[in-house]
DNA sequence: TTAAACTTTCAAAAATTATTGAAACTTTAT
DNA sequence: ATAAAGTTTCAATAATTTTTGAAAGTTTAA
């Protein structure tokens, strides 16, 4: 396969997989374009390389500055933006779930522990059925809390490594 | 906050959830009725209760099903067929782990295996950059992997406690 | 059989989400 | 000042996803 065709394959595969896990697909492709390209590039070649509009570009790009995955870059001497990514992969994927258990996370949790100090009669099934559910995902969502903060200030080799190692 | 305030409130969050990681809220509140549920309900119930048509309602107990998150429950001496869910949180992460990582995950290491074997001219930069992330996203993708394989089997407690202890 | 009870299907409609494109705005150089 | 270069906004439009509801299909009991 030539490279641009390898590109165009990541590009593509990277946007279904964002919009399979509720990330905007044009958001993921603009991301997986800065990825794979040494350059920085601009809003135009960006519109051009994807066949989107100024709009799209320009919203999509300010939005992927806003999840901390991509920056702009002046180059001296010219009027343009430039806009390059991250290419740290372990970066990126600590960005991600940062923002993730910010933006989705941490709003469940606080409903879960309003939940889980409801209290009733303790003879109905009802009411018992709900608040071992309620225990049990609250107990569940702090583990994955805990392990994403743990991650969040993790080195990649020392946080696989511990997993890998502990799993065998 | 009453028991049916709570129940009404657990299900928007698990609906709001559910679809900002991709998949659809009515399925995922349909769970989440169930999930709170002492008793197995009919299709008209769930319907009744979630204000939702019996195109949808089945349709959405049929996926349901497909993800082996819930099941058909026939009662004696009665034509109806009555739904329930798995209650045990670890086995319904496992289930979701377990589907996900089959319907998506697999399919994206497949195209990076692919694209990883692409060659090109090794002095140029836009190769480089191109090898260097898919390879790098490859092994972090490959580690999430093998921790995904290892929670499928594992026992929660056993899963937890090896984390979070080293983790500390 | 047949008819009532119940379930499934799917084309059409509704709702939601993403994208466009042109106008407004901002910055810089002269 | 002003005009060119570049950026941002957002109402309108398009695309996608979800939902409806009525018809077709199935099962059971008499």
């Amino acid at each position: 396969m030539e490279l641009a065709a390898a590109k165009l394959k990541f590009i593509e595969a990277w946007g279904k997989l964002g919009s399979e896990w509720g990330i905007n697909r044009t958001m993921a492709q603009v991301h997986a374009l800065l990825l794979i390209s040494a350059e920085a590039l601009t809003t135009e070649e960006i519109m051009e390389q994807l066949s989107i509009s100024r709009g799209n570009a320009n919203m999509t790009l300010r939005d992927l500055i806003g999840w901390g995955l991509i920056e702009k870059q002046h180059k001296a001497g010219e009027r343009k933006e430039y806009f390059f990514a991250d290419k740290d992969v372990w970066n990126i994927a600590r960005q991600v779930a940062k923002e993730r258990k910010k933006r989705e996370l941490e709003p469940v949790l606080k409903v879960l522990n309003e939940l889980s100090t409801v209290n009733g009669d303790e003879k109905d099934p009802e009411f018992k059925t709900f608040q071992k559910s309620i225990k049990d995902i609250n107990k569940l969502a702090g583990n994955v809390d805990k392990t994403l903060e743990t991650m969040l200030k993790a080195d990649e080799s020392w946080f696989w490594g511990s997993i890998l190692k502990v799993f065998k």
